[in-house]
DNA sequence: CTGAAAGCGCTTACAG
DNA sequence: CTGAAAGCGCTTACAG
């Protein structure tokens, strides 16, 4: 089935079949009328691959993160989703996990045409290639930053929070916070480090630990915790940067035969659902990660109706929710 | 940068260019090299959307979940993706959220010729204009089966399972056992309930409970579990047919300041790591989640590759996974 | 309001 | 081994 075939059954041009398709211009309502006829009897659906490359415009973006099966890129991903549903867009998803070689040949598909424009949540500097790409690329980061190039983000101040969720653990009476973090190719853990240290020095406490998680899963933060309590001086409090290290850092203490926060008090981030669901209840950061996905699809569509446009720069607002965890 | 400009450059042409680009054929090797050449310094990237046209493949395949948020589902995604990077394909996801606008509109991606092939995960009674579009589809159920219709499937023995899951529960000497079920519009459904419906009938245990979660999620769980502790007779087990469905029942029992499993016996499905994140620790049925997406993605290609080929029906192993919950 | 025609960027018989 | 040409299925000035 093709546009030619309707034009014949129709009797009338394939320009003419092409316009009531886009419902412009003005057909005759006659002819419109045999169009839809003939379009219902033949079950016509048009070919998307040949009106994308006439138009060279695809309606997809291409959504890149390292792991989907962390709640809070999940929670991202629907925010994502729904805005570019809203707007004609769909989305491809790339779950690089991390992987170089994956990401790279997800990128294929943008100079491919067949994605008009990417949203990011890996860290930028392990994207190849990027400075050959950027700039001539509708191209938003998503809790996550760019330092250079013209790449607009949406995200959180990162080292605000964090500086609130160790201060709170300070007054708490805590005086041995550790964190566990993502590892520093990501801007956002280099900020919330930033946040750690600032406030433990301000108050001119001298203990710190710190373990990288190499993804945020909760294997990856039980071990971090093991790590942490294989140390002479063990923690009487960790801060993890996502809800899911969090929950993994838990077991590990748990496993270990000491007690949250009695023992050790645990702060996440993110405020996932996660979160209530471990026991104790994870006091955490939330994150608006709906709408910063539907912010991110808003900042890439106004790119990509206008490739002069600015890159920009958006932070959300954070809220801090104090749960039995810490 | 089009296959024109490279032909130009390199003095050739455009059907060379287009064998080197696909290494077909044998090119001479001085005008291989001039191609090749001509790519890298014009840093040239074939457009995707015109190939595919050209050969009406899109390399692409179309995933449908319900709610990408369910670790399961993520963990299938994940042997999705896996297999099909193996095979050159992308995916494209539709996290449908069970919206059957969003699910018909998804379809259209298949009409247009944008996906060679389909894996959902929802339930395909759901599924609007099927009747007319199989068959002529390639098409594969995930973790979920099809009645009608040609159309592969790949799963686990759901009823078994359940037995398994019921009868352990009542040798542990629990007398009223409970079920937080999905929608009955899922296949998996009605034959985990036809299990445990079974079991406890040939038992002669005539107590019998069940709450239909509208989604898989935590929240759906609590209210489910929060409507079963208002009956006048409470449950003393509960088996809930997602590990997500399980820790929202555990997070409502906790609430109702009752202990799991002394009050009440929890058994979730699924094993995925969320069974090991919430305490006690949730006694599960694992699903092999990663091999069925990836015997998904199999059976899918071997369909695209030979549409003639009947649908297959794919059965895996499960494992019982016994911890502190029930 | 409508149609003939060009063209998006490829691939692939076909002929040489 | 290579090129000219047709064609995948659309859209869109352009002329009428």
């Amino acid at each position: 089935m093709s546009i030619q075939k309707i034009a014949k059954l129709a009797g009338v041009s394939v320009a003419t079949v092409s316009r009531v398709l886009n419902n412009s211009d003005s057909v005759k309502s006659k002819n419109r009328e045999r169009v839809l006829e003939a379009i219902r009897e033949s079950n016509y659906q048009p070919n998307l691959l040949a009106r994308q490359l006439r138009t060279s415009r695809s309606s997809m973006i291409l959504v890149m993160v390292s792991n989907i099966a962390n709640p809070f890129c999940a929670d991202v991903v629907k925010g994502i989703e729904e805005e570019a549903e809203m707007n004609g867009y769909r989305i491809l998803l790339c779950n690089s996990g991390s992987d170089i070689e994956r990401s790279k040949s997800s990128l294929g598909l943008l100079s491919g045409k067949m994605v008009d424009g990417i949203i990011t949540m890996d860290a930028f500097s392990r994207l190849p290639d990027l400075s050959t790409m950027i700039g001539q690329t509708p191209w938003v980061q998503c809790a996550e930053y760019a330092d250079a190039g013209d790449v607009s983000c949406v995200g959180i101040n990162d080292t605000d929070a964090s500086e609130f969720a160790i201060r709170h653990l300070l007054e708490r009476g805590c005086k041995r916070v550790a964190l566990i973090n993502h590892d520093l190719s990501y801007k956002y853990a280099q900020l919330r480090e930033r946040g750690y240290k600032s406030v433990l020095s301000q108050q001119g406490n001298d203990f710190e630990a710190i373990e990288y998680a190499s993804e945020l899963s909760f294997h990856a933060g039980r071990s971090a915790m093991e790590n942490l309590l294989r140390a002479p001086l063990k923690p009487d409090a960790v801060f993890a940067v996502s809800d899911t290290l969090a929950a993994g850092a838990m077991r590990a203490i748990d496993d270990a035969g000491m007690k949250v926060p009695q023992d050790i008090a645990v702060i996440g981030f993110d405020g996932t659902e996660l979160a209530e669901m471990v026991s104790p209840q994870l006091t955490t950061i939330e994150q608006p990660s709906r709408d910063i996905g539907r912010h991110a699809v808003s900042l890439l569509l106004r790119k990509i109706d206008n490739p002069e446009a600015p890159a920009e720069r958006l932070m959300m607002g954070w809220r801090f929710i104090a749960r039995a965890s810490a």
